[in-house]
DNA sequence: TTGGAGTCAATAGG
DNA sequence: CCTATTGACTCCAA
């Protein structure tokens, strides 16, 4: 017997202490809905609206609607795959990423906004909830059901063993040239790798990707997709410790607790980075720009995770020292990745400001990166800063 | 073409 | 079962 907690709207306490303007606006008003003629239409198709809504939504806070969300679910024994394939028309997987670190409404594509959207309708009217309950049963009858009656029925041919043929039944379409790919998993000193790779370039040329496959004994396409990923996923780290930044205050009724978790990808503060990514970037290497060549060896130890390469690279400093300080970069000017000083004690007394600012380097890198790329088009020209 | 945003879907842990 | 992670894919804009 489950209760009806939430209004349709209300959140609205929320201190998003930043240097601009943007009001918080006002959003409680939802977007006057009735209620039971449009549902949910059934992830799949809408007749049409789901988009129009969106185009007309007023700003939701994401991270109060996954709350929110995750709560209701848990709550009601409700799973993400059951809540994600038919309310939001989305895969477990991609619930489970949205729920967990929900990108802020003004940094979401109108695409994007869609499932925050879809989570505010369907937590604005409690009987959905109901709605889902049922269905989850439903599902578990029919899964009793089946189980119970098909003990003849041969395996459903899925996901076939690899290297593994079937006498009798003759699988249907041949796809016995294994065509489900493995899937790619990297090795954890593949990753450490990689990852050393991207501080000295979050944006490798092709050249530079090329070696790294070749050093890693990977697919080069598997590295471009890795540093796409990771990329994208630094970047989103960057917009949750954003988020949490300005709504660090106590504000918040039942607060922290939870909120704990997310760190991942950057604890690696300051020196002593066993297997943390610290995103600290070493000696820059020069512009190399278009085709340049490259050069970097970046040493590939396949082998022994343990750090401490011997003939250290180029520059980086001796000892690996923590202090990143004055970049000794050469000549290229620019070129410098940044790597934020120990700042100024007031804003390094959480463990959590430092990774904050090491994302926020690596973000700066990205920014030059483009910077330097548009300017090498443009060839030179007016670019006065 | 390249990079970003969204997702999927296989997998690893519980 | 469930959830979290993550390499690969699809779309799209520049």
């Amino acid at each position: 017997a489950p209760e009806s907690p939430l209004s349709s709207s209300e959140e609205s306490i929320k201190s998003a202490g930043e240097l601009s303007g943007q009001a918080p606006a006002l959003e409680p008003s939802e977007p006057s809905d009735s209620q039971p003629s449009t549902p949910l239409p059934i992830p799949g198709h809408s007749g049409l609206s789901i988009q129009e809504l969106v185009a007309v939504s007023p700003e939701l806070d994401t991270y109060v609607i996954t709350k929110k969300v995750k709560e209701v679910l848990t709550d009601n024994n409700l799973g993400q795959r059951l809540f994600g394939e038919t309310i939001l028309g989305l895969t477990q997987g991609s619930v489970s990423d949205l729920l967990a670190r929900p990108k802020p409404w003004h940094k979401l594509s109108l695409k994007g906004r869609e499932p925050f959207v879809r989570m505010q309708l369907w937590l604005s009217d409690p009987r959905n909830v109901e709605k889902l309950m049922d269905m989850k049963r439903m599902e578990k009858k029919a899964y009793m059901k089946r189980r119970h009656s098909s003990v003849s029925e041969s395996q459903s041919v899925e996901s076939v063993p690899p290297g593994v043929d079937f006498g009798p039944g003759g699988s249907p379409q041949h796809q016995q040239h294994q065509l489900k790919k493995p899937r790619v998993v990297l090795a954890p000193e593949e990753k450490e790798a990689l990852k050393r790779a991207y501080q000295q370039k979050p944006y490798p040329s092709p050249k530079t990707i090329e070696e790294l496959a070749n050093q890693l004994n990977l697919k080069t396409s598997t590295v471009i997709n890795w540093f796409h990923n990771y990329r994208s996923r630094i970047r989103r780290e960057l917009f949750i410790e954003e988020i949490q930044a300005g709504a660090a205050g106590e504000g918040r009724e039942d607060s922290l607790s939870p909120a704990a978790q997310t760190g991942k990808v950057g604890e690696g503060d300051s020196c002593n980075g066993t297997e943390a990514d610290r995103i600290r970037s070493a000696g820059g290497s020069g512009p190399e720009e278009g085709e340049g060549g490259d050069k970097k060896e970046l040493s590939g130890d396949g082998g022994a995770g343990t750090p401490g390469r011997s003939p250290a690279p180029p520059d980086s400093a001796p000892t690996d020292s923590c202090t990143p300080g004055t970049s000794n970069q050469r000549e290229g000017g620019v070129a410098g990745l940044f790597s934020f000083p120990e700042a100024t004690p007031t804003t390094a007394r959480n463990p959590r400001d430092s990774s904050l600012r090491k994302k926020k380097a690596a973000n700066l890198n990205n920014i030059i990166h483009r910077l330097e790329k548009a300017a090498s088009r443009e060839e030179g020209a007016e670019w006065e800063f």
